[in-house]
DNA sequence: TAGATTGTTAATCGATTAACAATC
DNA sequence: TAGATTGTTAATCGATTAACAATC
């Protein structure tokens, strides 16, 4: 678990050389970018089968595409956004996730003026069609964006649906069956994080 | 660093309960609370000092304000958010991140039909202005929701004008000065690990 | 061939869990 | 006092680092 959370970084990294047509990278060239050991990368991609080539360091494009695999990329995901506030409009314009795979397919909305409304073409869908349009749309991915007082109640409603994974940014720890992931992203617990080590620092002059 | 991820979660679990008006607690059932074992539990808040009672148990008020102080709360934050996109008016809104001491002073934004405007009474004003507004304003956090292209150099700006600590959420990993502190959130590399664990999953079955 | 760098094993480090004496 | 539960030490587990033989 700990390796996986490595691995979309040695991605991001691997497609930043890639687009700087770097054919071959070494451990050590990897551990100047990364921060991480050069001993702890080849552990690392070891664990998924031998990539590289001794004397010679690992091909860029092929590690990246080795990674991507093993990320589960190439496979795409239905996912639906619930809650169209500001943080599930962010999400919803991230291109990116788009490229990546996660075909934003709508957004979930309880609040009736945003209904109707498009976020780059994906439309803000009333919260009650969600078990309708989870029928004729098989969803892979729910991402949480509501207020915390109704996080808990859509996520039993979308795994009543089929989901199998919640992007949960409700401050919240969700109870789901045990089959179903759940990534959370707790950003109240990230600041909190901040004001420790800057009080941390302080101290320690 | 394992131990102070684990706090925030200890200290908001903890207000859930004073609020349910919940005196004490044993280590064995904050751990069904959290997830965490009792004996983690123990050791956690052993690091920090005792805060227990031998057949008691700990006083959650007690408990709670302890872990406020460590966590470094009490204390306020003079915040300035870089980018008022979705991303930024997010955060701008999250009213909670005031209450716990971080004051969300402005937002600062490069595009012009932006600025001018205020999210829940706070300005958007000019990604020029960071540097003059600085000098009225101690800025202890500048959280970085701009786009990757511009993340680093608004990061040596602000790094200029004597901010201690960056909240950021580019997917980039940003070049500061060693005692600057900087918080990463990378939704990116969190959406990845759902794809990772899905795809896991369906091979286990 | 000589040099470079991986793959892999062994050593170290740190974090978690178990156990239990101390004590409220 | 008896029961409960902490504080704390020791044991275990897992992850990281170091070392080096294999090999391109």
């Amino acid at each position: 678990m700990a390796v996986i959370r490595r691995l979309p970084k040695y991605h991001r990294y691997l497609g930043e050389l890639l687009e700087k047509d770097v054919t071959r990278i070494s451990s050590y060239e990897l551990s100047k970018l990364t921060g991480f050991t050069a001993s702890q990368i080849r552990q690392d991609f070891n664990n998924f089968g031998g990539f590289g080539q001794q004397g010679y360091g690992y091909n860029v494009e092929d590690l990246y595409n080795q990674l991507g695999n093993i990320l589960g990329l190439g496979k795409k995901y239905n996912t639906i956004i619930i809650g169209a506030g500001n943080l599930g409009q962010a999400i919803a314009n991230y291109k990116s996730f788009d490229d990546k795979g996660f075909r934003m397919l709508a957004l979930f909305e309880k609040n009736p003026k945003l209904v109707g409304l498009t976020i780059r073409d994906i439309d803000i869908l009333d919260i009650d069609s969600i078990e309708s349009f989870s029928k004729e749309n098989k969803i892979d991915i729910a991402v949480i964006t509501t207020p915390k007082s109704q996080a808990q109640d859509v996520v039993n409603r979308v795994v009543n649906c089929g989901v199998k994974a919640i992007w949960n940014f409700a401050p919240i720890d969700l109870k789901v069956p045990e089959d179903v992931v759940v990534e959370n992203v707790q950003l109240s617990e990230s600041l909190l994080t901040i004001a420790f080590l800057l009080k941390e620092k302080e101290e320690n002059v």
